[in-house]
This record gives C-alpha cells, sequence and structure tokens, in this order.
DNA sequence: ACCGACAAAATTGTCAACAATTTGGATAAC
DNA sequence: GTTATCCAAATTGTTGACAATTTTGTCGGT
C-alpha cells in the first residue's frame, strides 16, 4: 500500500532470505521509482500524486504509439491469428460482462503488441510505467460502458495491425490511450470531489 | 569502456567506500541498463548493440515530442527569453565552429525545454536513455554540415515553443529527431563497412 | 491533563570475515 | 605440440555482528 513502511528484517523474514537481499532489492526498486528512501529511515512505498499518474499515462501514450507502429511493420501471419485471437477472447469477455477476463486480455494484447514490435527498450520502460498504474487501471475499467468503447478501440488497433498500416496502428493507439487518459483524469476529478 | 569488467573491490578502493555501496550502485545500473551482471561472474559496462542505439533514439524521439508540445503549453514571457539566449549561443557556436560549446548548448536546450514541460517522469526517462546514446552522440555531431543544419531545426522548435504553439512545437522536434535518427543510422552503417 | 527530557527499543548503515564460484596457469598425459 | 586435469589466485555471494540514528515509551514537573 502506499507510504507503507518496508522494514527490511521484517521483509527478509518473510521472503526467506537476508537483509542484503532486501538491501539490493529496495535499492533496484527505488531507481525504478516505486519506493523512496530516506537516510536512516528506511524505506516507503512511493505514493504517486495525481498529477503525476496522469504524467506516467501520457508517457505511456506516447511511446505505445511508437511501438504499434513498429509492430505494424513486423506484423507475420502467425501474428495476425494470436491478435485475433486474443481479440476473440476480449469480445468473449465483454459478452460476458467478465471484468477480470477483459483486464486479461487487455495486458495479453498489449503485451503481444510489444512482442511484435521486437524493442526492448520501450518494452522494458513501458512495463515499468505499467507497474505504476496498474493501481489505479482498475478505476478506469469500472467505468459505465467502459469495456464496449474499449473493445471498439483494440478492435481497431488490430485491425489497423493485421493490415500492417504503420499510420492506423499508431492513430488508433493513440487515440485508446488519449481516451485512457482523459477517463483517468475524470474517474481522479470525481475521487477529488467524492471523497478520498 | 563497454564490456569493461567491474571489480567491487577495486571500485570500493578507487572511490574511498566498501564494497556493500560499490553492490548497491551496480545493482541500481543494473536495473537502468548501464551495466549487466552475471552470477558469479561480475558486472560488466553493458556494449549496447547497433539495432539497441536506433531503439534507444526512436524511443527518445517519442517521448521529447510529447515534451516538446507539453513545454509549449507552458512557455512563459522568462522562458522565451532563456530559449532565445539559448539559441543566440547555439548560433554564436556553430558561427566559430566550436563543436564543444554547441554540444553544450545542445544539452542545455534540451534541459531547458524538460524543465519548462515539468514532466518529471519524462524527464527522469530521458535522462536514462541520454547516458546511453551519449557515447554514440558526437558521431553524429562530428559529421560534415551537421551543426548548421541541427541550428536551423533547433531555430524551428524554439520559435514554436515561443509561439506557444504545440502542433508545431511537436512536429519540428519530431522533425529534428528523426534527422538525428537516420544519421545515427548512417553513422552506424559507416562504421559497419569502413571499419570502426 | 499536557509538555519536555530522558531512556529503551527498533531500525537502518557499515563493516569484516568466511564460503562458494570462477578464472588463469602450471603440470602431466598423449 | 596439444589437450585435459588439477591447483591456486582472484572475485563474488552470504552472513553476522556492531555502530549510528530514529522512533517509541516512560517518567517527572507544571
Amino acid at each position: 500500500m502506499p507510504n507503507e513502511r518496508l522494514v527490511e528484517a521484517d521483509l527478509a523474514s518473510h521472503y526467506g532470505v537476508n537483509r542484503a537481499h532486501i538491501r539490493t532489492a529496495l535499492a533496484m526498486l527505488d531507481q525504478e521509482g516505486l519506493v523512496v528512501r530516506e537516510k536512516n529511515r528506511g524505506a516507503r512505498v512511493r505514493a504517486i500524486t495525481d498529477a503525476e499518474a496522469i504524467e506516467i499515462a501520457e508517457t505511456r501514450l506516447a511511446i505505445e504509439a511508437m511501438v504499434a507502429r513498429q509492430a505494424a511493420a513486423r506484423v507475420t501471419e502467425a501474428d495476425r491469428k494470436t491478435l485475433r485471437a486474443i481479440e476473440a477472447d476480449m469480445r468473449r469477455a465483454v459478452k460476458d460482462a467478465d471484468d477480470l477476463a477483459f483486464s486479461r486480455c487487455n495486458g495479453a494484447l498489449h503485451r503481444e503488441i510489444h512482442r511484435i514490435a521486437d524493442n526492448a527498450t520501450a518494452s522494458r520502460i513501458l512495463a515499468t510505467l505499467r507497474s505504476h498504474l496498474v493501481r489505479l487501471q482498475y478505476r478506469v475499467i469500472l467505468l459505465p460502458g467502459r469495456p464496449q468503447s474499449s473493445l471498439a478501440e483494440h478492435r481497431a488497433i488490430v485491425e489497423a495491425l493485421c493490415a500492417r498500416d504503420g499510420d492506423a496502428a499508431e492513430a488508433a493507439m493513440r487515440k485508446h490511450l488519449t481516451n485512457f487518459v482523459s477517463l483517468l483524469k475524470q474517474a481522479i476529478e470525481a475521487a477529488r470531489h467524492g471523497g478520498f
């Protein structure tokens, strides 16, 4: 949980390793921005601010748009089948109103696009950004009507990728994530006024 | 130097700290991607491949284009003066054919844009990407006629920013860094054939 | 009851020693 | 002369102890 204190000795005994391991792990998480460390005061889970959440989502947008373009140029016949299979799973999840399955398909589709794009640098950065957003993502998914519109956006992305149309893929991804950003802003604003 | 072995004891005595510090530092550099560590075999400076260099430059392009747009929306009168001052310094450096000064102005301008955009997430990522590119950047700067064309590109960026035109700023930055990417590809190809 | 000083506990920072593993070289067999 | 094997040196991985610092709790005075 945000701001939760991370006591080295506790973590060490919990995971059955010694403090040195925990220490290096915390150093890496610090570098990654997931925890903050203060001298002699230990590590805490970093609480990202609302403004920061939006920054992260926008940065993600910029990179994923590029990745979508790159992926479009590399799609093979086998990739088309995989993409369409994920799309079918996603359609089923929406039909069944299964939010968990939808979320899983969502992740699977984005991961598949990364795999096709074969851009390890971008993928690594996106993984980090996602780890920050994951806590906020469920708020957006749960908005009424979101799965339906999200499905339509994803279908446009898959369509463009299968057509190997880089411009269209980038545009579709940009549209999808622009919507995500604006819904995120909305959810944050709602939370700000409606309590929490 | 790439692939150079980083012996913990040596570094510790060199910097006058103990091995534990070096160890955590190496863990962070590993997370950052600047160093690779193999179990029981120590750490080495990571040698980025040609393909990776291009990936990094392209990812940088995507983020900097976004940052330029964000900066344009926030430029103040004071920012305009700073930007124009850096531009003037840059023009002087080109006139004097002072590559070192030009490189310094280049960095200063990009940093100033980041500051104006006020997007800590993007700035942090860009700092990491730059640290990987720094070794390759000089090859591009030294290409004949590069300072002149680079200057023109930078002037377009400054112009768009001062006009608070987000679209133009993003487009100008994208054009600038697209040129950088293609020159980098060129330089890499030349090195591949002409032997280093 | 409230505030401050002080002591005790908890926690992190630092360090050195030892164990495990890899590396380099010498030696012996072919 | 080349290759395989083994030993020694170098290096990293792991552990525990201790020092420094912060946090918590207690006591006494007002």
